[in-house]
RNA sequence: GGGGGCGUAGUGUAGUGGUUAACAUGUCGGCCUGUCAAGCCGAAGAUCGCGGGUUCAAGUCCCGUCGCUCCCGCCA
């Protein structure tokens, strides 16, 4: 070894110790006479002292060394002047004093700060990713995604699941994301397609009787990137047989339960975790991934505004849409560009306006002031109970709209008015989701979470007849105002399976094409089962307190997909397309 | 596919259409035995992303393009 210990664990009790030290120079402070070297390694930083009087020739070395080289350090472990502690580093109560330095290798002035987590451009970020790496950020966010990692395996270890690979070569699937094709050599114009997730196989897995299965599952979708969004990604895949879905969800909320205080101590979590349904997440923050972490709920003036004077409320209640509102507290005051910059969030959503009402000491003020009774400001004064100092927003259109706008608007809030706790992890579990959602583009019904989603018992019989009103046992994990997760109960009965095909119009021999594995598997004792699939990147990004997962994955991908340090993705030799049979068309 | 933002020494930034493009930091050289983002002195370092255009004059205005980024669409 190049070394008897990091540059994290010397401390007052290994005073008087011969060490030897190898890592990186994170900083060097040359005094001609005495040279300061803070050496770094994975563990941490370590102060080491070269003095020209006890140790001339490891002077000489570390005077010609430069931030970044390689170095390696023999010397005894000193306590520090109690004036001269380092209160910041775990190290600090100590420092090596070097008798030999060895420069193990150079290296070039690097295009970024490494000792400083100071903000660089992305695209250089990228480019040199295993410099960004090193920096402190980055080094602590992988690290707690291998924390977040371990913990889980150990969990779900302790809890009867069996880590089971699947594989990534699969089959391309009609619905869902586009897939990313993989061409076959020895099947000419045949393709497979990575995974968006493992879904089918690990039902297969259940019916193959492994009754608790996981996988730390690579997953692909080919579609455009978001700051929550990555080509491929991670998954906790896991899938339990003979579970209702209270089991599925109590599972998860236990295992996150115990992660965070383990992971991320200074992290706070509710608990037990809120169980909402999903028209009740709509109704109340306007989307399927509320951000539990404050409240500014929607409020409901539909009925309070029906017969309201102001057409653009009561001409959005006649033609079947809502009038709601939400309250920001102490923004009365808004100046107009403020109030602009809102409507402009609004429409951005579809809303086609944004009605704002600020409550003065001297009344209440805004545009559409003057369309509106006393009575009925009273009567918004009183649903949303609003203050004086508050304005009130208020969108008046479909249902949609006006969930995406105040939701919106909300979150605009949120970020303007730090409304949320940023040491709050609310996990929350949205349930009952609709089993179908309309396609109006392609005029049929789509699946709401997928096709092997078991409808709730209740509902089921309604399916062919109606459709929209059948709930599906599918549920989300949502945490600040992210999807973490997304499972289901899955259909194990052939029968409802071709029934959920028929109203998804697959024809059946398609749906047989396309699923006759999946059919013909259940045919054979299927048991009850179903599972969820937690994000772990976006788990360790709010764990990490990141907005982009990027920052927890070691090699991402830019916005348009690019690896800006391998050049990926890049031309193949003309060899290469022949022996896939492929011909490009550009 | 659409929309917004950004692009100026290695890095981070400043820069009313008008001198030699500024500041900090880093880099290089010199001095320095207790610093901790050390200090002091000195030096080098920029086709202002790229290509057009407007203008007597463009880092600055216009068009296009490339890169990064955020959002909409998309993401069973």
């Amino acid at each position: 070894m190049f070394k008897s210990h990091t540059c994290g664990e010397l401390r007052a009790a290994h005073v008087g110790q011969e060490v030897t030290l190898a890592g990186w120079v994170n900083l060097r402070r040359d005094f001609g006479g005495v040279i300061f070297i803070v050496l770094r390694d994975r563990a941490g930083l370590t102060q080491v002292v070269v003095s020209a009087e006890t140790a001339p020739d490891a002077r000489t070395v570390a005077a010609e060394v430069r931030n970044e080289y390689v170095i390696q350090v023999r010397g005894v472990v000193r306590r520090r002047p109690v004036d001269q502690v380092n209160v910041e580093w775990a190290t600090g109560e100590v420092e090596v004093e070097a008798h030999e330095v060895h420069i193990l290798n150079t290296a070039q002035t690097p295009p970024f700060y490494i000792y400083d987590d100071a903000p660089v451009d992305e695209a250089l970020r990228l480019r040199y990713r295993y410099l960004d790496l090193r920096r402190k950020r980055m080094q602590r966010n992988i690290i707690l995604r291998h924390r977040t990692v371990q913990f889980i395996r150990a969990y779900l270890d302790q809890h009867g699941f069996l880590d089971i690979e699947t594989p990534q070569l699969f089959k391309s699937t009609p619905e869902g994301a586009r897939d990313y094709l993989v061409p076959s050599r020895v099947h000419p114009g045949k393709f497979y397609a990575l995974p968006q997730s493992p879904q089918q196989l690990k039902q297969l897995l259940m019916v193959a009787g492994f009754e608790r299965y996981y996988q730390i599952a690579r997953c692909f979708r080919d579609e455009d990137l978001r700051g929550d969004r990555q080509p491929e990604f991670t998954q906790l895949d896991l899938e339990m047989s003979f579970v209702h879905r209270d089991d599925v969800l109590d599972l998860v909320e236990d295992l996150v339960t115990n992660l965070i205080p383990a992971v991320v101590p200074e992290k706070r979590i509710l608990s037990p975790f809120p169980r909402l349904s999903h028209a009740e997440a709509l109704a109340r923050y306007g989307v399927d991934k509320p951000d539990l972490r404050f409240g500014m709920e929607l409020v409901d003036l539909t009925a309070a505004l029906a017969q309201s004077g102001f057409g653009v409320f009561s001409g959005a209640v006649q033609s079947g849409g809502q009038v709601k509102g939400i309250v920001a507290p102490g923004c009365a005051d808004y100046a107009r560009s403020e109030i602009d910059t809102l409507t402009e969030i609004a429409k951005g959503q579809g809303a086609k306006g944004l009605v704002t009402l600020a409550f003065r000491a001297d009344g209440v003020k805004g545009s559409a002031v003057k369309f509106l009774s006393e009575g009925e400001l009273a009567e918004i004064a009183v649903r949303t109970g609003a203050q004086t100092g508050d304005l009130v927003c208020i969108v008046a259109a479909e249902e949609a709209v006006v969930g995406a706008a105040l939701s919106a608007l909300r979150l605009t809030f949120r970020d303007r008015l730090a409304l949320a706790d940023p040491q709050l992890l609310a996990f929350g579990f949205v349930l009952d989701f609709p089993m179908f959602e309309w396609n109006a583009e392609e005029q049929r019904w789509d699946a709401a979470h997928h096709p092997f989603t078991m409808p709730r018992p209740n509902t089921y019989e309604a399916m062919i007849a109606d459709p929209l009103a059948v709930l599906s046992d599918a549920y989300d994990l949502v945490c600040n105002g992210y999807e973490l997760a997304s499972g289901s109960i899955r259909v194990h009965d052939p029968k409802i399976q071709m029934d959920i095909f028929r109203v998804l119009g697959y024809p059946e021999d398609e749906a047989r094409a396309k699923f006759g594995h999946m059919m013909e598997a259940f045919s054979y004792g299927a048991p009850p089962h179903g599972g969820m699939a937690p994000g772990i990147d976006r788990l360790v990004m709010l764990m990490a307190g990141e907005n982009n997962i990027r920052e927890v994955i070691a090699f991402p991908k830019t916005a348009q997909a690019t690896d800006l340090m391998a050049d990926t993705p890049a031309s193949v030799s003309a060899r290469q397309l022949k022996e896939l049979h492929i011909r490009l068309d550009l």
